[in-house]
DNA sequence: ACCCTAACCTGAACGCCGTTCACGTGACCA
DNA sequence: TGGTCACGTGAACGGCGTTCAGGTTAGGGT
């Protein structure tokens, strides 16, 4: 049998949402795949490289649903799905924000919440900091709660799954803070006082 | 000569600071002070054990300032001492962010996050997803950071180190978020008019 | 002054890992 | 039909975390 990059891709994410990312393993996957683990150089020249298509698959592979008119809700969706899309694969989460920050893939994400907060009204310097500061919440709280969802199928049950409505009100948060500089608002150290009336 | 657990814990900072995180093996540490990387393991039972450590002790040994009087000033003082210590140290933030998702320390700045922010007048259910919050923006900020200084000073010149300023305005947005919520008002998805008088 | 205990360390090994390299082999196209 | 090249083999290299049975040294109790 011979297997094409997108063969080895597919396999790989089999064996990471059945064996977790430790298990991921060049010789695991050859083996998996009834080949030596050299011939998988053959597709990808660095173990790094293999995972960032992973990651850019996981991202595929997820929700794609119709984008809101409103940058805000556009935001929050692209948060969600993003959140879906990684949380649907074991250390789905790890996989892609370490293939993002090497800068090897998963751009797709950054690259719509950038457009979606150009419409915003936000001062243009502080885009890219929205972007990151969302996909930082983004990445880390889905990662947390892999990580309490892999230590709670193991026998510890000391920490409960953390509630779904953990992650929108988080999002909720960032978002409004936004919010308010796409008004052009910022709140004083006081609150809010200071713009009322 | 013989060592102590924190002589070992201070030599594998000297090593993470010089050769950065991938090169603070078992056996380079062992090595660096004259001894078998077995000998290592009469001091912590596990590499993730001495990790953890090393992660304690650049909290430990960041800035400790006083701390301001309003909740507020007082989150924010906290996020900036945070990121101080660990910037403090080549590879710090992703040492002292793996240490916390494991459980295994670095939860003082949680813990300080937690009792500020209960002063907050916060609906206490929102308190830890806020620290959270708070948590994945700057320890995901710090490793950016530190990654692209890393990048600099390998050969590429592709991005510029972040400014400053950006810490301190991504951590305003989400800071803002949670004013907001402490108030007892959270925006509108149409904006903060519903709020206005 | 002695010994004993516990702390610290040795040296060798185990079973993994990513990666390289010289070399086969079979499908497909000119 | 013959050549090319994508795909795969098999063995090796150097490194990793970790284990284990056994040595050695420091320091306190008698």
């Amino acid at each position: 049998m011979r297997y094409h990059r997108d063969d080895v891709v597919a396999r790989a994410l089999e064996v990471l949402d059945t064996y977790g990312l430790g298990d991921l393993t060049m010789r695991r996957l050859g083996t998996e795949l009834g080949v030596q683990p050299s011939a998988l150089y053959h597709h990808f020249a660095t173990k790094q490289l293999l995972l960032a298509a992973v990651a850019d698959e996981i991202l595929a592979r997820g929700p794609h649903g119709p984008r809101p008119e409103r940058w805000d809700d556009r935001v929050a969706a692209v948060c969600s799905e993003l959140r879906d899309a990684v949380l649907a694969y074991r250390d789905g989460a790890e996989v892609v924000a370490t293939s993002y920050s090497f800068g090897l893939g998963a751009a797709a994400p950054y690259d719509d919440l950038v457009a979606s907060l150009a419409e915003a009204g936000l001062d243009p310097s502080l885009v890219p900091t929205a972007a990151r500061t969302l996909l930082h919440f983004v990445l880390g709280h889905v990662t947390d709660e892999q990580t309490h969802l892999q230590a709670g199928s193991a026998g510890a049950i000391d920490g409960e799954p953390l509630p779904e409505s953990d992650f929108v009100a988080g999002l909720g948060l960032v978002l409004d803070g936004i919010r308010l500089r796409a008004r052009g608002d910022a709140l004083d150290r006081s609150g809010i006082e200071k713009q009322r009336s």
